[in-house]
DNA sequence: GGACACATGTAATCGGTTACATGATTAC
DNA sequence: GTAATCATGTAACCGATTACATGTGTCC
C-alpha cells in the first residue's frame, strides 16, 4: 500500500490534513496498514489534487497556523475502491522481537529479558489505543476490525507472558554470565 | 532490518549462497523478519565480503552452474549481535486483509468473500510450511519462535473462521446485490 | 524560559524493487 | 519443446526517510 492510496483511504472517512493524516498512520484505526512521515505525505496530497481525486481547503484562523483541509473526491473514492480490490498483497507480520528470541543463546538473558518486557510494553499500548479510544463506533467496518485488533493483541500478550520464561531458560542455558558457573564447567 | 543483517542473520546458522538466502527469506524460518529480492541480495553479500564480514568460496560443480559460496566471519558475527541487541525496532503487522474488511460495507459482499478465502489460504499456507518442515529441531530458539509463530496464527485463523460470517453481513448490510432487495427498501 | 503540539514544506540521500541479461539442468 | 529450478549479476527507477527550514500557541 501507498502513501498515496493510505491518504484516500483516510480521506473517505472524512476531511482531513497532512497533520491529521500522519496521526492516523501512526496510531489509531490506520496503524496496522502503513507508516508514513511527513515527508511522503505532503507531496502524495499535492500529487492527489492535481490529479483531480482530492480537494484542497484552505483555513485561516487567527492566531493558527494556516491548515489545508483535503476532501476526497468522487473520482478519488473510484479510485481508492479499485485499488482495494485488485490482488491483495499477502498480509505481513514482521518481528524485530523475534529475531532476537530466535538468537537468545547468543544475547544472553539480560537482552532477552529487555526484549520481553519491550514487546510487552509494545503490546500493551497497541490495546489501550485500541480499547480506549472508541468502544463501539457506528461504523461496521471498524468495529470488527477494532475487535480482530484486540483479539489477536490480547492471545498475543498472554501468550508472550505464559512462555517468556521458557525463552528465559533458553538464553540462561549457553550463555553464562556468571563467572562461578563457566569456572564450574 | 536491513538486507545486510539478514545476511549475516542466516550466514550465521551456516554456509549459504545468495540463492539459498534469498529462499529462506521469503519462505522458512525468516519469513517473518524481512523479504528481499536478488537486486538488494547479491550487491549487499558483495558489500558484506569487502567490510570482512563474510568470507566466498566458489564452487565449480560440473554441469552445475557456479555457486559463491558464502560464510560468515567472527566480526561478522560481532557485528551481528551489535545489531540485534540496540533499541528494536517495535513489531508490526501489515494487513491489506484488514484493510479491505474496514470498507466491507463499500467493497461489497463478493470482494469480501474472496478476501477471507485469500486471507484463509495464506494463514494454512503459512501454518503449513511451518509445522510440516522441522518439528523439533536441536535449536531451542528456533523452536521457541516456530511454536510462537504457530500459536499465533492458528488463533488468527480459528478468529477468522469463527468471525468471517459477521463479516460478510457487514458486506451485504449496506451493499445489496439483489436488485430485489434494492426495490423493496 | 522551555518543551510540546500544531502546521507545512523541500532536498539530499538511501534502500530496495523491477526489469534486464545470461545460461545450464531436470522433469513433464 | 517447454516450463521450472538453480544460479549470478547490473542498471534504471522509485518511493520513502531523514534532516533541514520556519513559525505560532499553549501549558508547565
Amino acid at each position: 500500500m501507498s502513501v498515496r492510496s493510505l491518504c484516500l483511504a483516510i480521506l473517505s472517512f472524512g476531511e482531513a490534513t497532512g497533520y491529521e493524516i500522519r496521526k492516523e498512520s501512526t496510531t489509531g484505526r490506520f496503524s496496522y496498514f502503513e507508516d508514513a512521515s511527513f515527508g511522503s505525505i505532503y507531496p502524495a496530497l499535492a500529487r492527489l489534487e492535481t490529479d483531480g481525486l482530492v480537494t484542497v481547503r484552505e483555513e485561516h484562523k487567527d492566531g493558527k497556523p494556516t491548515r489545508k483541509v483535503y476532501a476526497i473526491t468522487d473520482a478519488g473514492r473510484e479510485k481508492f475502491l479499485e485499488d482495494l480490490i485488485e490482488p491483495q498483497a499477502p498480509d505481513s507480520f514482521k518481528s524485530p522481537f523475534l529475531l532476537v528470541a530466535l538468537y537468545a543463546e547468543q544475547v544472553g538473558p539480560e537482552a532477552i529479558s529487555k526484549a520481553i518486557e519491550n514487546r510487552r510494553i509494545q503490546i500493551q499500548n497497541s490495546l489501550d489505543s485500541l480499547t480506549i479510544h472508541n468502544t463501539q463506533s457506528s461504523h461496521a467496518g471498524s468495529n470488527w476490525t477494532r475487535e480482530y485488533g484486540i483479539a489477536c493483541m490480547t492471545f498475543n500478550l498472554n501468550y508472550l507472558e505464559s512462555h517468556a520464561e521458557a525463552l528465559l531458560n533458553i538464553a540462561r542455558g549457553a550463555h553464562s554470565t556468571s563467572p562461578a558457573v563457566a569456572a564450574a564447567e
